[in-house]
DNA sequence: CGGCTCTTTGACTGAACTCAATAGTCGTGG
DNA sequence: CCACGACTATTGAGTTCAGTCAAAGAGCCG
């Protein structure tokens, strides 16, 4: 990783001077701290003085229903934070665990309230994340209550491979994903068993090849069109001729 | 309503300033804007100069697929509003239409930029509004992955009463609830036919009695429990003794 | 009195779940 | 080098919750 993953999140969804840019990366400043797999970085109910940000590694957000049920509600990868402000709720709603082995930095309120209060351009790319981040549990929302199970599974997969593009972790169709099948099933609103038998159907049609940990999409629009995959929710950064050229 | 709805509703997460409530009330100098029942606030893709609260009447945002299935992704109530900085973005990712008949106050963007940056505690509040808003959402993922058809109305109904409760527009286990059952089936992730054989049976076993658009609850802890309901989520006030003798 | 919207009911179907067992895979230790 | 346990993936058979299709009531309004 060349670039601090976060600065270059952030700087897909808006450009960021120079300047905001060193400001982000000086946010990682403390010491990284590291989480192995299964470990819970941020638990339920717990106080929350600081927030975080992933540098490597995948970490899961979840909650747990009294009787044992689980839901997980998104996946965190290089570059995203846990919310910028989450230290101005008196406890946090959900919990947030590694997926893997995981590499945080950790960002204390002050820092945080400082560089925002700086750069007023990095707190709007604050919002900006923030609202495409909210914009992401909505199409969960969308996936989980009207997509089938097969376009539900499509539809994950399509959404972490943009993403981990975004990053630079992603690249002709083939990326990381280290979730196992009763993750999946949590993350999506099924078992265990029927995430099996989708699965199979996925490759069956070759749309996708996955040994954990290793994702291979052979035909991505094939896979978004099975998904009804629109990246536009995701907010993407328009493209921009003079700056990337990259794309064709 | 003697008091601003969204003034009121923010000074439920935290304590603000006369010149806070001030401040946000002074947002709302526009012209209200009225829209009728099924009209379109904001539609997917268009492009936003300006956001808005509800001051009366009820609102859903919701996602529509190509192939017409609609997944409804919460409701708004008077002192709600859509994302205060949504216009940082290209394009609404999502619409949002009048379920009743709707009074909105528009703001714009200067006015919000303004108002925020002269005011660090109103900064705050908008964040945390933001990040209760994210805990909803969350929640509904929960629902609608892990709980069931019965546990999921039941959720929501306890969802809507305690959001009410704190604009002061639900009492004594009645409030008002304007949402037929095809936007119930479309919120909840189910068929019209199904969620009105559940609401049957929520009937028959006296956890509501719904005649739209009236909703009473007569024994609302059983409700909560039913529904597996547990008010943290949306980030109450603590309370606190000095100033609301209100309970007990 | 239609005509519209919404709710209710019945009969049938099917996608996804449950339960239970069997196979890989991998690291550890004897 | 193999046995063992822990974890994960796969398969089969039977079940059920919720969906589909279709039609009949209710309530409201012009």
């Amino acid at each position: 990783m060349t670039v601090f993953a976060p600065a270059q999140k952030l700087a897909a969804y808006a450009a960021l001077s120079a300047n905001e840019v060193r400001a982000v990366t000086a946010l990682s400043e403390g010491r990284p701290q590291t989480y192995s797999v299964g470990a819970d970085i941020v638990s339920e109910g717990q106080q929350l003085s600081t927030t975080f940000m992933i540098l490597q590694g995948w970490a899961m957000r979840y909650k747990v229903l009294r009787d044992g049920r689980r839901q997980i509600l998104s996946f965190l990868v290089a570059g995203d934070m846990c919310d910028p402000y989450c230290f101005l709720l008196h406890q946090a709603d959900h919990s947030i665990a590694a997926v893997t082995d995981v590499v945080t930095t950790t960002v204390s309120r002050g820092a945080m309230e400082d560089i925002v209060l700086g750069n007023p351009g990095l707190a709007k790319a604050m919002w900006v994340d923030a609202l495409v981040t909210a914009s992401i549990q909505r199409e969960w929302c969308v996936s989980i209550g009207q997509r089938s199970a097969f376009e539900r599974l499509s539809h994950l997969f399509c959404e972490i491979y943009a993403r981990l593009e975004v990053v630079g972790l992603a690249k002709g169709g083939r990326c990381a994903f280290p979730v196992n099948q009763y993750e999946l099933a949590d993350a999506t609103g099924m078992t265990a068993v029927h995430v099996n038998r989708v699965l199979q159907d996925l490759r069956k049609r070759g749309l996708i090849e996955l040994q954990r940990p290793d994702l291979f999409i052979p035909d991505l629009p094939r896979l978004q069109a099975a998904a009804l995959f629109d990246p536009q929710y995701l907010h993407p950064k328009p493209r921009d001729p003079q700056s990337e050229g990259d794309h064709l």
